[in-house]
DNA sequence: TATGAATGAGCGTTCATTCAT
DNA sequence: GATGAATGAACGCTCATTCAT
């Protein structure tokens, strides 16, 4: 591990505990004292507990698509749209609580009168997807992809859920990669 | 309107509020209020907000399987599918927060340590919906009901997050028949 | 001392803490304490530290013009201008801080957005005043009541800052007389 | 506009800011970022918030006497004042907000044990105007400087209390002049 | 001279739950 | 059955101040 500043020490600590439990039942203390900084130190970086949050999540999202386009380079046709199923199993199986932390900041954002900040941030993530189907040569791809990532959200929650006993990831990315191609 | 027993106008008001805003933000002191009843009546009926959601919740399932066998009763085949795919949408459309609110109860239940509530109330509803689509002439139903569960609950989040800008239902309805067909 | 109410020993306490100093050094929790009772009790009788804080106005201000309109009962003319002098002389030196108090309520007022809660109060009090003066004789009574009011405000703030030395309160007494009457 | 160095840059800002909202409501944070510095800059040259506000306070004030004495110059009985009255209401209509300020600054010189700072700025008010009113004639100088004092804080605060609709500020000073000549 | 990162105590308020009546 | 008074722990956030650079 190498030495993280501050800032990205609280980032790191906000980003296990969140991925750990509920958004309001983490307080922003314990995520100081996970980071090893004080409180008021958190508050020099982040101005609320919300900006954190978002942050967390802009930074979870961004890593992921940086990650899948590493991964597609050199890829074409239906091995491009297999990377794109194995990719978004990973946030199943690695990040099960993600969509729910997703869900959390936005009603978050809601409840400040800030939902604005949401519409570039989700209109990001499906546009990324979107275009990358669409290259991969899927059919009807903007309307495959919010099928998509509603199904990866729905099957992550179900996953957790029911403590992974639900369903066998394999088998659900067939169906998934046959629903692409169909 | 009839009149209402204390536990139903009970249940009732907090039927209405947790549809209405996530549970952490809901109170006891407001669903009494709600309900017109006092807090100590409240907890005379329900040894605590997680039972009382818990109920809630069951109580919110219960009627939607019963309407949806009604729905059923004279219909076959693809009418059938069409009618569960109908039913489930309307869940989208008309409890859209029942997601969220369903993976609440869930989390609320894991922090209590009452974890094994939820294997049932969750095999019930999984159980329900595999039987009706196996009649239905649906090939591997155990595996779509999963699949198909996991969409709509993905769906009514995104329906959600967006609000109702992200798809047209129409559409989706038709997308998710092909996939239980196909 | 009789047994007072939960209600009452916290207003009381209040009156006694915000008589001593200021509203924002005064925290609810050292109000709870002083009333000995929970901070939950306080919230649960009062929606917040500025009604709170309203409340305990309201209450000295009443008491203060009910003790007023009884000594006036039986007096007239000259003898009905001393005794409000006097009246006044001993909020001044019984209740040096009211002033004080009634400005950072006010102050609060304004920061919450609700600054017509003031002008009722305020209109109370001088209303009151003016009547009694306008029947004591005293000629232009309206403004004469609002020169006294801030005097009064005024000398009660200097006493505090000079820890009484600034003034002898008969030979000043004597002089707010003589501007009624002129 | 000439360029300040970082002290008065400060002093100009903390100046600003106490005039416009109350001591405790106005952070050192706040005072650094209008006065363009850091907070170490600040506290390099003032070694506590208390004592930025009384070099704030010692510098209106004497602002305030130097003009007075100004204005006197060529004057002679009742011209003479008038203007002490013209320059009173000065400080109600153009720093309402300036006895208030004066208030909670010594409060803080009481919270800290620092009570004697007081005394000199007190007394030097004081004796400047009370110095004047006796060359300009008028009867029981000491006595009325308190009175008058008194009674432009008591005004200042009720002008600021009453969104200035309580007293015509033109009436008002008539009174005062006539209570000077009593 | 000047910076701004870091501290940590303190604040007002919320809330599920208990219990005497 | 039903009330609502009372509890007390927890929360997000602010702030004057210190100090290494």
């Amino acid at each position: 591990m190498k030495e993280l500043n501050t800032r990205d020490k609280i980032l790191r600590a906000a980003t296990e505990l969140f991925s750990e439990k509920p958004y309001h039942e983490t307080s922003v203390g314990e995520i100081a004292k996970r980071a090893g900084v004080s409180k008021g130190a958190l508050f020099h970086y982040f101005p609320s507990k919300y900006e954190l949050a978002r942050q967390v999540l802009l930074g979870i999202l961004d890593a992921w698509l940086k990650r899948l386009n590493e991964r597609l380079k050199n890829l074409t046709g239906d091995a491009k749209i297999r990377a794109v199923v194995d990719a978004l199993f990973e946030l199943i199986t690695e990040s099960p609580k993600l969509s729910r932390f997703f869900l959390e900041v936005y009603e978050e954002s809601l409840r400040l009168g800030r939902g604005a900040d949401w519409d570039e941030f989700y209109g990001r993530y499906l546009g990324s997807v979107s275009e990358i189907l669409k290259n991969a040569g899927v059919a009807n791809p903007e309307r495959k992809t919010v099928l998509l990532g509603a199904l990866v959200d729905g099957l992550a929650l179900h996953h957790l859920l029911s403590g992974g006993r639900l369903f066998n990831v394999e088998d659900m990315k067939e169906e998934v990669f046959r629903i692409l191609k169909g």
